[in-house]
RNA sequence: CGGGGUGUAGCGCAGAUGGUAGCGCGUGCGGUUCGGGACCGCAAGGUCAUGGGUUCGAAUCCCAUCACCCCGACCA
């Protein structure tokens, strides 16, 4: 390929735009372009690099016996209606009417149409166990498209699902996916953990999430660097450190307009750890539930709405907390109740520890109260883990990082097979549901996830594996016909032996050249110009290390076909 | 949806107190340069997000709308 006939629109300046760096990166080394809001074209660069990595994907599942297949992304309602999905997703889902006033969505996942094919076509346990997967767009409309490609509205996922007729069949379906996957990132260049996860609007038995380590991440992880737990702080288990608690007398406090936390610690002078937070939750729009948490810490609303087993839970809003409770939020607390509502409290929470909360009352605290004394309370582990935390494994303690979420793997079990009539006949004659599975990769994360870990300040150093090219040769001054010459010759040679290069063509000064090569972030460069070519030698240069090694012209294919080749060594499984 | 911010040339930005739009980069042409985003000359490029209002006069003041970005609740 030549540079001067690509299509690679970079650009000095980033555009105020993005914030990210993997974003930043994609605008400036001319990889994307935004459309509107979560929706990005992949310009050439992109797209070479997405096609390299759909490929790894593909291999990797063909490995492991999945066979490719394609749905349609635009889908009847009906089927999930029948699922009672389309409720549970929400806003998140497109939805559009056809000609004829049907209404159809556009999916964002494929459980529906794959239990519906199965429904119609799978009869008997002779025909199972399936592994289906397609490479395809998907669509969400996300409350907030953010951090250019990490989170769109519209992108490309690696989605497979599994049909089993036993429990054993899934569980090697499901370890045969974390295999290929762990192949996968480690194919695509990417370091990654694998944690325990929710199962969230999926539903299912188990799941897990392979995660990049990233400030750009979005999820945060909990891990034990001593014995290796790693979970999603969604589930994530702890144990809260030791907390010598102060005696307190029970009162009733004036607090005047003091509702924070913070307020009401400076104001009474009790740290944080000995208030609690009483938090009004709605409960599948029609409940009302108090969660209680120490006052240094988060609510996990994943974990609650797991112990609640709702599917849906918010934040109440301070009118509804007025209208349910009669007492405005900032001062409320399981104290003197207006009305009784269902009170979920922490685990973490000493029950013996005197406490301050809200006494129900405006403007009014109670201090010394303690979880003992209160009836009819449900105790669970409802908080977030935070680092300092106590590994419930082996004691040592916790670590909480951003990561990026790349891949997700389900167990999902009969939830979807029952809902659309996905049965079979087995050994015995008696029909069973089909027990399914699901796991999906992000195709265009894991882009995001390379770029962003391999960035530096001159733009990125992408894996050989996915790099849209693995090799650029740099003449610096194309109007010198021996350099020229020189550097068509390595091209031409290098092309011969099958490797996916770019020549820098181009009639422009060789910063120029340098600077766009190192921000697109092709791993590997060859310099030919007038100062080593004089001794009769050309420069290798590795993006990764910026290591410059001279070697004489001659030798130039063979020393570079040595290095590429390493690379992907590195990289293999 | 709540909170914050920004919309002026392809990109990055400037345009006090209202007076008819500018800088840097980039782009085109000509020339000098040519191993780390060169220099000189010439030139093109703008419904100042949109709609309404105030005013003799609006990029600037007022109202509304829209878009995009950031922080929170959801996900590959």
């Amino acid at each position: 390929m030549r540079w001067s006939r690509m299509f690679i629109p970079t650009l000095k300046d980033s555009p105020s735009d993005a914030e990210n760096i993997s974003h930043k990166l994609m605008l400036k080394g001319g990889y994307i372009r935004q459309l509107f809001a979560g929706a990005y074209s992949f310009l050439p660069l992109a797209q070479r690099s997405l096609l390299k990595i759909t490929s790894i994907v593909r291999e990797e599942m063909n490995r492991i016996g999945a066979q490719e297949i394609l749905m349609p992304a635009l889908n009847p309602i009906e089927i999930w209606d029948k699922t009672g999905r389309n409720d549970v997703m929400g806003d998140e889902m497109f939805r559009l009417k056809d000609r004829k006033e049907r209404l159809l969505c556009l999916a964002p996942t494929h459980e529906e149409v794959v239990a519906t094919i199965a429904a119609g076509e799978i009869r008997s346990y002779r025909e199972l166990p399936q592994v289906w997967y397609q490479i395809q767009t998907k669509f969400r409309d996300e409350p907030r498209p953010r951090s250019g490609i990490l989170r769109v509205r519209e992108f490309l996922m690696k989605d497979s699902y599994t049909l089993a007729a036993t429990e054993e069949q899934l569980d090697i379906s499901y370890n045969r996916h974390a295999e290929a996957y762990k192949r996968i990132l480690k194919r695509c260049g990417l370091d990654f953990i694998v944690v325990g996860a929710s199962t969230g609007t999926m539903g299912g038995t188990a799941s897990q999430e392979f995660m990049v380590l990233s400030d750009a991440g979005e999820d945060e992880v909990v891990f034990c660097p001593n014995c290796k737990y790693a979970a999603n702080v969604e589930v994530a288990e702890s144990i809260l450190p030791e907390y010598s608690w102060q005696p307190m007398e029970k009162e009733e406090v004036y607090t005047p307009a003091k509702k924070s936390i913070e307020e009401v610690s400076e104001f009474l002078r009790i740290p944080p750890e000995q208030l609690v937070k009483s938090l009004v939750m709605v409960v599948d729009e029609k409940e009302f539930v108090m969660a209680l948490v120490r006052g240094d810490r988060k609510l996990c609303e994943e974990k609650l709405k797991l112990h609640l087993g709702a599917s849906n839970i918010r934040p109440a809003q301070d009118k509804e907390i007025e209208e349910a409770l009669g007492v405005p939020a900032g001062f409320l607390g399981p104290y003197k109740m207006k009305k009784k509502i269902r009170i979920i409290a922490d685990d973490g929470i000493e029950k013996d520890m005197p406490f301050a909360t809200g006494a129900n009352r405006v403007d009014y605290h109670i201090k010394g109260l303690r979880l003992s004394e209160i009836d009819g309370i449900e105790f669970a582990d409802i908080r977030e883990a935070e680092t300092g935390d106590t590994c419930t494994r082996c004691g040592k303690r916790l670590k909480r990082i951003p990561t990026i979420e790349i891949g997700h793997i389900f167990k999902l079990g009969t939830k979807y097979s029952k809902a659309l009539g996905a049965n079979f006949l087995d050994e015995n004659g008696e029909s069973k549901p089909i027990i399914m599975g699901s796991y999906g990769i992000g195709i265009g994360r894991i882009l995001a996830a390379a770029m962003e870990l391999f960035a530096d300040e001159a733009g990125t150093a992408l894996p050989i594996s996915i790099a849209p090219f693995e090799v650029i040769i740099t003449p610096l001054n194309v109007t010198n016909p021996l350099i020229l010459e020189t550097a068509e010759k390595i091209y031409k040679e290098l092309l011969e032996k099958n490797v996916d290069l770019i020549i820098d063509d181009r009639d422009i000064r060789a910063g120029s050249k340098f600077k766009d090569a190192e921000l697109i972030g092709i791993p590997l460069r060859i310099t030919v110009g007038e100062k080593s070519l004089a001794s009769g030698k050309v420069e290798i240069f590795i993006r990764r290390d910026k290591k410059k090694i001279e070697v004489p012209k001659e030798k130039a294919t063979d020393e570079l076909l040595k290095l590429r080749e390493e690379m992907f060594k590195e990289l293999t499984p």
